[in-house]
Order: structure tokens, then C-alpha cells, then sequence
DNA sequence: CCTAGTAGTTAAGCGGACTGAAGTATATTT
DNA sequence: AAATATACTTCAGTCCGCTTAACTACTAGG
């Protein structure tokens, strides 16, 4: 049986591949919708439900809370999230998409999809099917790995520190 | 045999777990680095090779020759790149990532291939074995995409409908 | 040589996203 | 009730990346 090359330098070729195009869609998509870094982050972070408020959206994403506030103004403005009152505390708002929001991000979502399936779409269904069970394996991976590493970085920072709270860091 | 979800969902879960990944990664490198999505863009282009003039850079990235002018600029303060001035047509000048931008963009490739590494190694030789096939596969089929691609739009590509004024009307 | 064209830079100005400080409203503690 | 803390907002100011317009330097063609 002959070997190819080792699984190491496959990830490393394909993330090359891969990150390549994912900026550039993330740029594109910036650049059509005028959204900043935050406000995308914003919006992604709200269509995988993963945070409510303000403040705390803001310090994800490395801001200060008024700069979250006004962020959140920006897109409430241009109808993609919604903020209303927490009614259990009157202080607290909770944000959510809009059904605008939510199709803009999810245009967004099946655009890399649909590059995913014209990757795809040549493939004999014995290579689909195993790209099938290869993707299958390695999302659940991925999300086994995000809860893990959620668990060290519980979003709930108590206390002092407005610092840009950096999520970890892999760099060197 | 018994059959999982469709290849179709299959992707599109894929996609949403590692677009979020991606883009938090994004942001976190923009962030560490300072640097903007073009500057960003721009290094990855350069990093694997594709462009070399400024108002050439300018107009992949969606943004005016004086922007790209600039935005180039302050990457050679800081010591990612270098432009040179191509001995051919003095006009020119020839951008290339200096030895601190190349480990830059490496730095970002790296991350994201530990972060695949981990997903990965707590799987099996053999479903290692077909994860090392799968993204062959799919990295081959990413780059035939890629160059196949680069046939139907020459010199536009993915940014901003946008279009660099040539009608700038120098009478003088 | 003179004109036109091209690549890049410089200059002035605009708008967006950020910051710190101060302000409002609600909640909690004493 | 008073003091303190929390969640968010408003305000004033700053910085940065963009734009257009004008400019320099080089190339190409008559």
C-alpha cells in the first residue's frame, strides 16, 4: 500500500486553500454590507445563540461597552438585531436577530456552502460518500472541542477588567 | 446500509462550524496585528503569490490606487513588505513580503492547521487515514475550482463591484 | 521634443469605529 | 432610605482608512 503524504501536510494544504477563500468571502461580504468586524462577529455569534448582552457581546469582541452599544445601534438601525428589555432585570437588554439579520447571515452561510458543493459535485458517490462521513467526523470534532474550550473560558468574566479580553491566543 | 444525512447538510454543518471558527480567527489575528482586512488581504495575496503591482493589489482588495498607496505603505513601516522598483518600468512597483511579513501569514496558517491537528488526533489510524484521502480530494478539486475560476474573471475577482476610475480626467 | 498615457504618491477632507468620562435607569446591599 | 453596583447610553474627542484632486516620475508615440 502506498503512502501519501502525512496527514499533517494534507491539513496544512488544505487550510492553506481554505483560508484563502474564507477571507476573501468574509472581505466580500464586509464590503457588500458595510458591516464591520464587530458587527459580523456580532450577528454570527447571535445566530449560533451564543451570547445576549451588550456589554458582554462587546467585551467578545474585544470593545468597550459603549463602542458595543453604539455597534448594536448601528445594526439595530439597519434592522438586523433587535434589543429589548431583559423583564426579569430592566437593565439588561437582550439581543436578538431580526429575520433580516438572521437571512443575511445564513446568505452568508450558503454561500460557502454552495462552494463546498461545486467542490463537490464532480466527485464519484463512493467519494462523496466518504467526504460525507469525513465531514461528519470532523464537525463533530470541532464542536466537542468548542464546548471543551468553553468550559475554560466561561463567558461570564465576574468582576473588574474592562481589558479587550483576548479568547486564547494559539499564536507563538 | 444504513443512510446518514445528506452530503448537502452534511456540508452546510461544516461550514457554519468552521466559518464560525474562521472568522473569530480572523478577527483575532486582525486584532493582535492591527493590521486591516486589507492589509490582511493583501499579505495573503502576496504570500501566495499572486499580484504584484499597488494599483493592481488596490483594485483585488476593492479600494482606490491612492488607498492601496498607503495601506502598502504602512506595511513596509512595519516591516512586512518591501517595495522595489521594477527595473523593467521604473513606473512599477514590485510588492514582496519580507521575512517578518512570510512568518506573519505563516503564524495564521499555523493556528488553523494545530486547530485542524486537534480535531484530528483523537481519531483512529484508519479514520485518519480517511480524512488524510477526503481533503486531498477536496483540496485538489478547491484548487481546479480556483484556477478554473481565474479563467472567467482575469482581474476581477471576489472584491467589491466596485471599479477603479480611470476616467480621472488629468486635463490640465 | 512634445503630447498623451500610466504607476504611484501626496494632500485635504470625510466618516466610521473606537476611547474615556459622565449620565440615566434599575438592582442590590446595608 | 441611602449607598453602592450594574447595564447601558450619551458625549466629546481621537485615530484610521477611505475618497477625490492634484502632483511626480516614468514610458510610449507622433
Amino acid at each position: 500500500m502506498e503512502l501519501g503524504p502525512p496527514l499533517s501536510q494534507v491539513l496544512r494544504e488544505w487550510v492553506e486553500v481554505f483560508m484563502r477563500r474564507s477571507f476573501r468571502d468574509f472581505r466580500h461580504f464586509m464590503d457588500q454590507t458595510g458591516l464591520s468586524p464587530s458587527q459580523v462577529g456580532t450577528l454570527l455569534r447571535l445566530y449560533f445563540g451564543d451570547c445576549v448582552g451588550i456589554s458582554d457581546m462587546g467585551e467578545h469582541m474585544g470593545i468597550t461597552a459603549p463602542a458595543a452599544s453604539q455597534m448594536v445601534d448601528r445594526l439595530v438601525q439597519q434592522g438586523l438585531l433587535e434589543r429589548t428589555e431583559d423583564p426579569e432585570d430592566r437593565r439588561c437588554k437582550q439581543l436578538s436577530l431580526t429575520q433580516q439579520g438572521r437571512a443575511l447571515v445564513e446568505t452568508g452561510i450558503r454561500s460557502r456552502q454552495q462552494w463546498m458543493e461545486e467542490l463537490t459535485v464532480a466527485f464519484s458517490p463512493e467519494e462523496r460518500e466518504a467526504i460525507n462521513e469525513v465531514l461528519t467526523l470532523l464537525t463533530r470534532a470541532a464542536r466537542e472541542l468548542e464546548m471543551e474550550q468553553a468550559l475554560f473560558h466561561p463567558s461570564r468574566s465576574a468582576g473588574s477588567g474592562r481589558q479587550r479580553s483576548t479568547d486564547h491566543a494559539p499564536d507563538g
